[in-house]
RNA sequence: GAUCCCGUAGCUCAGGUGGUAGAGCAUUUGACUUUUAAUCAAAGGGCCGCAGGUUCGAGUCCUGCCGGGAUCACCA
């Protein structure tokens, strides 16, 4: 128990559990024959016909409760929704008694048949039913009302976002809206393994522990071996594994998986996260664009039933095929320089002219980059690719075909935000060895967040990789896009909190 | 990490210039055999986030700390 002293409400639930036992009766028994849940009964009673229902059982959560003398009326919640249930002292023998004994809550189960009230509500009359848990602690009690237009309107509703974050069970029993998000996400992960194996790819797992990290720039979390006595990381990303498995032999790859990053914590960021990877061997970035923009296209079609979509007030359309922009293309439109082949100490005095602050210290990548974010990210509401970033920024990347000082790389940005990122994979072993010891080189000048040097994924490389095309979605940003939550944390059964001190 | 705002009953919230802690819902008792934010009558329930300080006296003023939210910085 957290507190050792109980208030007088946890008191007399335990009091009215002893009576329950004292009455022969479990409050805890071990399974109950449902054969409805509450959806099915709302949806499958017909006024013409209620015999069609004439002996249901359902069981959940009771959520309120109006007693009336010798009838009480209320209503039990379950996965689908709640139910009322009607309870006449002349049908119900001790358990009419016992209803004193419980509290909203407890877990019921009801058996008896369907009908609908005098007031138009369908429920349940019950002819028999069980306490299947008793509950100790109180809920947070909301309650709810339907106006003249028919829209519900909550009262005193559980909205405390740090109580609602730190004891989601209550969040999900109160807020019963919150779960659609959570099924929708359910949803768009099984939907992307299904599109994926629909086509051969094979879902694989990679190491979260790894005694380097790569494949991303980011801070790692660090953890110990006791048996190696060796300092292993938390995975950034899953890139350089995935690859390995492609110069492996296997022509399809992906991994959803749990990111970990040591950095800042906000709307946007949460220190694990669900990425999907994906390599495909033979293919490049061109097609790549083709089949993440059939995937989002498909996404959204799957939650909304249509392709266009209102986030935040903004009205999104992912009629095909979306906008393909050059990354230097966008410089040009939203801060209107040619910025392309420009040198470190031209693109600081043009963030002064344009009014974007940088570090002193920064590189021109980072220049480039701070530009792009405050500039031209913010516009890109509609579902854009943005492809050829210049080669500093993507170490891992082919060099493009025919521009010089560019890789062939996409960025997929709806709403502002970063949703997808993807390449041509590097192949040429020369390259990426150079790429990577430049990596090295800008580690040791101080900047933690460049990319490790990873010998036996070089190995790999100089073993020979086909070419192929490599993706990275943010599942938890394309989940807040689809369900039109804001936050990453309600996107996240269990965001990550500080712990609360005593 | 910085700035601003917030923390009072199980939940949602009131508590001008400091003066014995409030409401609605929830809970308890009673009435009520188709109610629905059920209703009516009565009752119980509080380390006012934590710790200091100022004061005769602090929920209220000051300082520090803990937690949260928003904005910014880093990142996806």
């Amino acid at each position: 128990m957290e507190e050792l002293t109980l208030n007088d409400q946890e008191q007399r639930r335990l009091e009215e559990l002893e009576i329950l036992e004292k009455a022969g009766i479990n409050p805890y028994p071990y399974s109950y024959d449902k054969t409805h849940n509450a959806n099915a009964i709302l949806t499958e009673f017909l006024d013409e016909n209620p015999g069609l229902l004439s002996n249901v059982s359902v069981a959940g959560r009771l959520m309120s409760i109006r007693k009336m003398g010798k009838a009480t009326f209320a209503h039990i919640q379950d996965e689908s929704g709640k139910i009322q249930v009607y309870f006449k002292k002349d049908d119900l023998n001790e358990f009419y008694e016992q209803l004193k004994n419980l509290d909203i809550g407890d877990i019921i189960g009801v058996q008896g048949y369907v009908f609908r009230t005098r007031m138009g509500e369908i429920s349940v009359h019950a002819k028999d039913a069980i306490v299947l848990c008793k509950s100790v602690k109180m809920l947070p009690t909301p309650k709810e009302e339907t106006d003249e237009t028919g829209n519900k309107i909550v009262h005193d509703a559980f909205a405390d976002k740090e109580q609602r974050y730190r004891r989601r069970y209550l969040d999900l029993i109160v807020n019963s809206h919150i779960r659609d998000t959570f099924i929708k996400r359910a949803k768009i992960i099984s939907y992307i393994r299904k599109y994926y194996d629909e086509k051969g790819w094979l879902e694989v797992e990679t190491p979260i522990l790894q005694p380097l990290y790569g494949g991303a720039t980011a801070r790692p979390f660090t953890t110990h071996h006791n048996a190696l006595d060796i300092d292993l990381y938390m995975r950034i990303a899953d890139e350089l594994y995935l690859k390995r498995l492609i110069v492996g032999g296997f022509e399809g790859v992906y991994e959803i998986s749990k990111n970990f990053r040591n950095e800042g914590m906000d709307k946007m960021h949460n220190p694990e996260y669900t990425a999907l990877e994906i390599y495909v061997a033979y293919k490049d970035y061109n097609w790549m664009m083709d089949m993440t923009e059939d995937l989002v296209w498909n996404l959204v079609n799957l939650i909304h039933n249509k392709s266009e979509i209102e986030y935040n007030g903004a009205k999104i359309n992912f009629g095909k095929p979306f906008r393909r922009a050059k990354m230097f293309d966008l410089f040009r439109e939203y801060v209107g320089k040619e910025l392309k082949g420009l040198s470190r100490d031209e693109l600081q005095k043009i963030t002064g002219e344009i009014g974007v602050e940088i570090d002193p210290k920064a590189s021109a990548m980072k220049i480039l980059d701070e530009i792009f974010s405050v500039k031209v990210q913010p516009n890109l509401i509609q579902p854009t690719f943005v492809i050829d970033y210049p080669v500093e920024m993507s170490p891992l990347a082919k060099k493009h075909r025919s521009e010089e000082g560019l890789v062939e790389r996409f960025e997929l940005f709806i709403y502002g935000s970063e949703i997808a990122n993807a390449f041509s994979e590097l192949n040429d072993p020369r390259d990426q060895r150079a790429r990577l010891e430049e990596q090295s080189r800008i580690r040791a000048a101080g900047d933690d967040e460049a990319m490790t040097l990873d010998e036996d994924f070089l190995y790999s490389i100089e073993i020979g990789m086909p070419p192929t095309a490599g993706l990275g979605i943010g599942i938890d940003r394309l989940v807040m896009l689809l369900t039109g939550e804001k936050s990453i944390r309600d996107v996240i059964f269990f965001p990550q909190m500080k712990p609360e001190k005593q």
